[in-house]
DNA sequence: CAGTAATTATCCCGTTCGGGATTAATTCCG
DNA sequence: CGGAATTAATCCCGAACGGGATAATTACTG
């Protein structure tokens, strides 16, 4: 996932592919809805600086605020056996 | 999802169909694999108390420790188009 | 290219997570 | 059934989330 928009922060990219994988569905889904962060935090009742985190992988992110997220995007979270 | 340990604690079941989900998968597993919920914190880095909230389905915790117990179960998160 | 829009980083600060310990309640099984 | 095992609730407290604002950086477009 490259951070086109990294200023000087250092990212930590070996976390989880998981969560890379969540962080670039939330972005993919969003950009084809045609929304803004902002506009995707007042719809999911969160903030903008939640959903930049999201998008980019934070890993510790709360659970319910991201499946809210997911919710407005018409997505859902799954667990299913690794492969 | 029946509280069968319950004291005398107010459990809000209305919350999200994902995280119930998420919750009873992460048990029924723990139990596929005949582990206690101590030995699964022990095995995943985390602590007995998140594993208890997690299979009480705690909204609000975190994504990176709820990975990584999926991971010793052999499970995985996965974003999919709501049905 | 320049101006505007969008995204990211950082700050302050109130709220809450979760480790580990302890206690209480429930479940398991001989 | 009773005792041991397991799970849930609660406590203290350090760590950290995240709202909102601000500033810096990057992307977009005419």
């Amino acid at each position: 996932m490259a951070n086109k928009f990294s200023r000087s922060g250092i990212k930590d990219e070996s976390y989880s592919e998981e969560l890379g994988a969540i962080a670039s569905a939330v972005r993919a889904a969003r950009r084809r809805h045609h929304l803004t962060q902002a506009q995707l935090a007042g719809l999911s009742g969160t903030g903008l600086r939640f959903i930049s985190e999201l998008e980019r992988g934070k890993p510790s992110i709360s659970l319910h605020k991201m499946i809210s997220v997911l919710a407005v995007l018409g997505l859902q979270l799954r667990v299913v056996e690794a492969s």
